[in-house]
DNA sequence: AAGATTACCTGAAGGC
DNA sequence: TGCCTTCAGGTAATCT
């Protein structure tokens, strides 16, 4: 599933395959995942040319303008793999400017490869001037939706509840916006409002690599732990991106290679099996409606003393992988 | 009013 | 073999 490192990886790509081409033509195989209509992005987009690809959490947006009145922008930003993603980017100075917010959800997927054969599961096929560029969705919960400008002319990456990207905030605002929490940290990490980006994968590792139990409340949390938490996360999510992203199920990258960070993966999806720091069984729970897995000894209940009742930690036999 | 639950989808896997 | 159930989890909507 797409977290943050995955939607990075997926920014990288289209920065660089893309940016500053124009889009020439667009085939609707199912027009369920645009907002607000199929016919209405169609129209806006075709026949502007893409010039800047922004992330916020799990959100992409995709801002479109004129090719006239351009200049090449460069601005010397170096990429995560070291080149320089921008070097093809434009700049509009004024003229007509639209964007669009896409989200993968679970199983969306990009692909940007002229050896991908489109199924029944692609639902869009966009032309960027000879290139084909494949939008596939096995679930169709993923959207690639139309926004508005603001009174400023700008878009927004995300939607206003969503909050500041986890790589981008700071320790100091992070714990001031789950400090307060009475909920599992667990939870608090996956509320895309207090900080976007994280999702279950992340979570977990992050939660093991700090040693917190999923299930204290974060207004339990001393400072340092809360360091810990904060800083795990980010951690993993950077180093997740530099190995392509985790490839759980489906994931895979816009050539259609999949991600090598699952096989760095301490905890998630590895319960029964042994902790590879203390070889103690891991086992997992239920928070906030999603299987959290952690391992017992590294990770005591909050609260202390005894191991969490066998009615809450309910332990389960590894199941096919694929 | 924050936290919990459900709907949205499809495919994989397990049980019988 | 094949039908049925469960599980996977991001977000929005709904419930408590």
């Amino acid at each position: 599933m797409p977290e943050l490192p995955e939607v990075e990886n997926v920014a990288l790509a289209l920065r660089e395959c893309l940016v500053g081409r124009r889009l020439t033509g667009m085939d609707v195989r199912f027009g369920g995942v645009l907002e607000p209509s199929a016919e209405a992005v169609e129209k806006a987009l075709v026949g502007l040319v893409l010039v800047k690809v922004l992330r916020q959490g799990k959100y992409l947006l995709l801002e479109f303008g004129e090719g006239d009145e351009c200049r090449e922008a460069g601005a010397g930003y170096t990429g995560i793999r070291g080149k320089d993603v921008l070097a093809h980017s434009v700049t509009i100075e004024r003229g007509c400017r639209r964007a669009v917010r896409l989200h993968l959800r679970m199983t969306g997927q990009i692909f940007v490869d002229p050896a991908y054969i489109p199924d029944r599961h692609t639902h869009l096929v966009f032309d960027f001037d000879g290139l084909p560029v494949y939008y596939r969705d096995i679930r169709k919960f993923g959207r690639l939706a139309l926004v508005a400008a603001d009174a400023d002319g700008a878009f927004a990456v995300a939607p206003p509840h969503v909050g500041p990207d986890m790589l981008e905030i700071g320790f100091a605002a992070w714990r001031g916006r789950v400090a307060a929490r009475r909920a599992p940290i667990k939870a608090a990490l996956l509320d895309q409002g207090v900080a976007a980006g994280i999702g279950n994968i992340y979570a977990d590792e992050a939660l093991f690599r700090a040693r917190v139990h999923p299930l204290t409340p974060a207004a339990a949390l001393a400072d340092p732990d809360l360091r810990r938490i904060f800083n795990a996360a980010r951690a993993v999510m950077r180093l997740a991106i530099r190995h392509g992203g985790t490839t759980y199920l489906n994931f895979v990258d816009f050539r259609g290679q999949p991600g090598n960070f699952r096989r760095k993966l301490r905890v998630y999806q590895r319960d029964g099996e042994p902790c590879r720091d203390c070889r103690e069984t891991l086992a997992r729970l239920m928070v906030a409606g999603r299987s959290s897995h952690f391992c017992p000894r590294c990770q005591p209940a909050p609260g202390g003393r005894k191991a969490r009742r066998p009615t809450t930690t309910r332990l389960r036999t590894p199941r096919g992988r694929p």
